[in-house]
DNA sequence: TTGAAAGCGGTACCAG
DNA sequence: CTGGTACCGCTTTCAA
């Protein structure tokens, strides 16, 4: 193993002048530089990460709190997990993956031992735990969701969150600019509810605040992930609602794509006879059956500010809060006005 | 933070006779160990990961190399990894997710600076450069998966798979034994056998050589995953063998869903009119809409056995070299004698 | 059965 | 601008 005195010998310097070399906290001469980057480029070094932790209190790893359920989408999931690990090493961090232990363990375990710089939480809850955790602790932590029972005040950690409820409203005021009065919602398993999901919640409230707003009617179904279940809400939506003349889908992508199948098996045409727009949309709705309008989830971009947000913390900066971010639609064709 | 002079102290003792009690590497007695403990739990003490590392030398990281390949099935990929995850927990050890560099840089880097103690490799391919990494730095090393272009020897690191070619053999002969002759292949896409994945290989070679010594007739369609890709295939296979009683599937779950709504849709009966048979099925063949008859891959298993060969080897052991999985049929139904 | 002390490989302070 | 060195917290050898 290649140490860094070895590349002090080899450079003709101090060992601590290549420490300073290698972290930049101060100033080199150029050609002190220059003899230095070679030798570690000669002799292949690289710092020895317990040495660094050690002795720098600070270990370029990031823990990532991942829990799985078994009624979450798993793409969503992993798609969530590797824009969390590009981020993170963008900014030369590595990430620990914490997904068996129930979550709090894992986070405590892996703070106690300083084995992580900071972590950043998937999967929040209203009321989640891991917010305790992470405030006894003291760990630069951010949270993608919003936990906390009121929905917007973050319970005090950082959080960042595609604005739901906002997603809601725009769901609504989409379809009802192209003329639409009644519309059908698809919605994720009551699970998710059941399970304290907040934005399912927030969505919802936007939802059907500017639904009340403009008066207009709202059916919900929401169908479990068993096989059928997404086309009998969907007929069921229909039975109960024959003049609706639109439907949001606020769910995963198989239970989109299981309607979408229903649709077409009933002869409907999108969008002659049915308005379709996706919610929040975690899949890409251009390769669809029927391409969709959507208002996608920026799940890149969530992910981006919470890996941002905990190594800014890392760095000493306070928790910024809740981050929402603004929903935005996208057009392909599946909105259009209603017959009369 | 509680440091382990701190417990030393509280107990009474010298912190080598902490350390030992902690490690159970020479005997202490019963009073001091009732003691020490004691101490530990009132401080809530966690020894220091850095410290830990740069003393003992090792880690109890284990790194999980898992590239993303954009035809890749995520359900399946995020089934590996949490298998891994779970595994190398239960060996207490923490998993550090390699994901996004090109997979050699990540490797070489963790191992270059201790990060890891060693690396679970997923994804693998036949000339898989990850091998020359970990040998080269003598890195203890498992693969899921066998690289080397003959698809045996595992390239002198150690490797684990399920026995793809006798998986091949057993699919032919179990259709083969309830009467079927001429028998259609839904592969996987094109792109895998491009990428140089052995097992589609391994998988086909059986496949041919039970068939060709039993005199069976076989048609491979390989679908992509473009949407209707999997119908037109199937379409395909039928009309070019119209003789054909059976079906292997030995693709992802999507396709396999795709062409059963197609078998539907064609008014064909399973398995009076068709029989069907999964292979190496990486999902649960009893929930779909016709439940099949299947050989499971064994993904668990094989996690276990990977992580678990890793470990051994940071132990000091071997590499055990190929280990390969025999595989085994499950029955749903879906399977049975030709009409003639 | 226990304790003292020498590292492990960096970081960062204090001198120069 | 550079060098010397005291730690960081733990493991392990050597002595008792």
């Amino acid at each position: 193993m290649v140490t860094i005195s070895d590349v002090a010998k080899a450079a003709g310097v101090s060992i601590s002048t290549v420490s300073y070399a290698l972290s930049g906290k101060r100033a080199i001469t150029a050609s002190t530089r220059t003899r230095i980057e070679a030798a570690i480029r000669e002799l292949d070094y690289e710092p020895n990460a317990g040495a660094r932790m050690l002795a720098g209190a600070t270990t370029n790893i990031l823990a990532l709190s991942a829990p799985i359920h078994a009624d979450g989408h798993l793409p969503t999931h992993m798609r969530f997990v590797t824009a969390v690990v590009d981020t993170a090493r963008k900014h030369d961090y590595d990430v620990l993956l914490l997904a068996t232990d129930d979550d709090v363990s894992g986070i405590r375990r892996v703070a106690a031992s300083s084995l992580v710089d900071g972590v950043v939480a998937m999967g929040v809850k209203n009321h989640d735990e891991r917010v305790d955790v992470v405030r006894r602790a003291a760990l630069p932590a951010a949270f993608i969701g919003i936990p906390g029972e009121d929905g917007h005040s973050g319970d005090g950690v950082a959080c960042v969150d595609l604005d739901f409820e906002l997603a809601g409203r725009l769901a609504v005021t989409t379809l009802a600019e192209a003329g639409h009065r009644s519309i059908g919602v698809v919605g994720h398993p009551p699970t998710y509810l059941a399970r304290g999901t907040g934005f399912v919640q927030r969505f919802n409230l936007g939802l059907e605040a500017e639904a009340a707003a403009r008066g207009i009617r709202i059916a919900v179904v929401s169908p479990t992930l068993a096989r059928g279940a997404a086309e009998r809400a969907f007929d069921e939506l229909l039975d109960a609602s024959p003049e609706m003349t639109a439907v949001i889908f606020h769910c995963n992508e198989p239970v989109v794509e299981s309607v979408l199948r229903r649709i077409r098996e009933r002869g409907l045409d999108v969008p002659r006879d049915l308005s379709l727009f996706a919610a929040c949309a975690s899949y890409d709705t251009s390769h669809l059956v029927i391409p969709l309008d959507c208002i996608p989830l920026p799940l890149d971009l969530m992910c981006r500010i919470a890996v941002e947000s905990a190594l800014r913390q890392v760095r000493g900066a306070d928790a910024l809060g809740v981050e929402l971010i603004t929903p935005v639609t996208e057009n392909r064709g599946s909105v259009a006005r209603p017959r009369l």
